[in-house]
DNA sequence: GTCATATGCTGAGGTTACCTCATGTTGAGG
DNA sequence: CCTCAACATGAGGTAACCTCAGCATATGAC
C-alpha cells in the first residue's frame, strides 16, 4: 500500500514511524506506555536523577515529569527520595523491577529495531549509520 | 548538549524528530497544526479525496479524519462536497486559499529540511535516500 | 425486487501526553 | 535577613488520537 513518498525527510520520518510502530507493539506486551519507557530508561540508565534533569532529557517540561514519575512510581518501578544535597529536589531511582523491567524493555527494543533494520546489508546499515550520525551531531 | 545515543534505530529516531522540530517551528508561522498540515497536503496533492482515502494515508482511524477535515473546513482551506460516485461518501477538495497554504508550507517544509540535511555531501544524501527506501520499502 | 450485510461518515465520550500558570518550599548572593 | 531564583506540584487546559453506536447508502444473494 501507500507507496511513493519523495524527499529524503520523507523518508526518514516513514522509517522512524514504523519504527516507533515496531517497538510500541513489542512493548505492549508489558503494557507500559511509550512516555513510560522513554523515562524508566533514562532512569536506569543514571540510577539516580533529580526530576528536573529528567525533563531535560526527556525534552519535556518539567511539571509534565512528574506525571510520568507518577505513573512510573505507581507501578512499583521507579521510587522518589530526598535528595541529599538540595531539600527542594527530589531524586528518582529505579526498584529492583523497574531495573530488571528496564532491562527487559530494552532488550526487545534492541530485537523489535533489529528486525526492522534486517533488510539492510551489513555495508549499508553501516553507512546509515555513519550518515545518520553527521545529521545528528550539527549543534 | 545531551550527546551519545547510541543504536541506529536510536539516530534514527531523533534526526526524525529534530526535523520533525524544525519544520514544526517554521510552521507555526501559519498557526496551523502539524495534523492539519499533513491532511492538507494530501488533499491538495490529489485534488479531491475521500475522507476513508484521507483516513487510509493518514494511517489514522476514519472518525479522526473527520475532525481533522472539520479544523480545515473551519479556517475555509478545503471544502467537502458530495461524491458523485457514491452518496455515503464526501468528496475533501481544497479551496483557493488551501491549495496557496498547501504550496507555501511544502516550500517552507522543503526550505526547514533541506537546511537540516545541508551538512551532508551530495554523495551521502544520495546514500541516504537509498537506504530509506529500503527501509521504507519492507511491507 | 428485497433483504442481509458491508461501507462511509459522524455524534458522544474517553485517553494520553503534553502544556501554562500559580503556589509552597528551599537555596544562594548581597 | 531579605530578595530572587530554582524545585516540584496542584489546577486546569489542549491536540490528536481512540472506540462504540447509529444512520444513510451501496452491493451481492436469493
Amino acid at each position: 500500500m501507500h507507496t511513493h513518498d519523495d524527499s529524503t525527510s520523507d523518508l526518514l520520518m516513514t522509517a522512524a514511524r514504523s519504527m516507533r510502530r515496531s517497538f510500541g507493539e513489542a512493548m505492549a506486551a508489558w503494557d507500559i506506555t511509550p512516555s513510560q519507557a522513554r523515562a524508566l530508561r533514562i532512569v536506569g540508565e543514571l540510577g539516580a536523577v533529580r526530576l528536573s534533569v529528567l525533563a531535560d532529557r526527556l525534552r519535556i517540561a518539567p511539571r509534565s515529569v512528574t506525571e510520568v514519575v507518577d505513573a512510573l512510581e505507581a507501578r512499583s518501578l521507579v521510587a522518589r527520595q530526598p535528595d541529599p544535597a538540595d531539600r527542594r529536589a527530589t531524586s528518582v531511582v529505579p526498584t529492583a523491577e523497574g531495573v530488571r523491567l528496564g532491562t527487559a524493555l530494552e532488550e526487545a527494543r534492541r530485537t523489535a529495531t533489529e528486525q526492522r533494520l534486517a533488510v539492510l546489508s551489513d555495508a549499508d546499515r553501516a553507512e546509515l549509520d555513519r550518515i545518520l550520525r553527521l545529521l545528528v551531531a550539527q549543534e
